[in-house]
DNA sequence: TTCAAATAAATCGCTTGCGATATAAAAAAT
DNA sequence: ATTTTTTATATCGCAAGCGATTTATTTGAA
């Protein structure tokens, strides 16, 4: 009865619903890669710069290392990065792309634009109505993140 | 090097990211009442209309079934469900709202929509905003959805 | 210098989300 | 009527997320 409380209208169940559809989408491209979509953000955060340690790359996704460490021993042990003791700092794990992690950006490049393009080329949204989106969700984020 | 595998440029990543801070936004009030997001999401099905199966809730939220079985078994634990087998159709679980179920509508309604407009009162979108996000979100949602 | 506070990772426990599969009941086809 | 197919739910295993806590190291303050 109370129309706050209503499914449809709750952003959050758009969002949590819309994300997970696209999370979906990308699930076959990610698969032929050995990947998963949490891995995949990784290995973006580590081919725009290599070798981070832990917390930069917790920072960057904006994920708790309780998150990020057990994602990255599971990619480490499947040889996609390694992690070795930060030097000046033996605090830190500093976490290198090997070269099976470089070789799958070429991968990833050649299948997962053109085919998140294909799939979502039913979708009546335009190039303006991405960007606008993108504008909303980061003035969501910019607001709640701490 | 590649544009489109930036972080920066990926409207996934912001759905992701969005969702997580929103529900984290959540998290506290959901706390007080003893749910978690997903147990909400639940609620709000079953407050518009009480005693569905599975398979109905499933639909609504755009979930697969084991996904929800284990969410309602929890949330039968709990005593805020209850699930009975269908009269009609013996294949069926209907899930009830318990007493309890039934109260925890009012306590949402007192506690989260204030608790969430709160928490987004920094945020510079205006209702038409939230509004147009709502349909740009929808029409994600409905090209990816079978 | 010494000791307290902050920081970087890691570990533990629990809930989700989902692919794959199993089981029972209903519906459809033969 | 019997067999096949579909549908509703449940189970299993694994990867995330995250609150809470632990350990090691560094920074900062007394």
């Amino acid at each position: 009865m109370h129309a706050e409380l209503q499914l449809d209208n709750q952003i959050c169940f758009r969002l949590y619903t819309a994300t997970r559809l696209i999370t979906q989408a990308y699930t076959p491209m990610l698969t032929a890669l050995g990947i998963t979509y949490p891995q995949y953000l990784v290995l973006m955060v580590l081919w725009e710069k290599d070798e981070q340690p832990v917390c930069d790359i917790a920072n960057r996704l904006l994920l708790e290392t309780n998150t990020v460490t057990p994602l990255l021993q599971r990619m480490e042990k499947q040889g996609i990065v390694i992690r070795k003791k930060g030097e000046k700092d033996k605090r830190q794990q500093i976490v290198c792309l090997t070269q099976k992690g470089k070789e799958l950006e070429e991968e990833a490049y050649a299948k997962i634009p053109s085919g998140m393009g294909e799939q979502l080329s039913a979708c009546p949204l335009k190039q303006a109505d991405y960007q606008n989106l993108a504008k909303e969700l980061d003035s969501i984020i910019e607001t709640l993140k701490k």
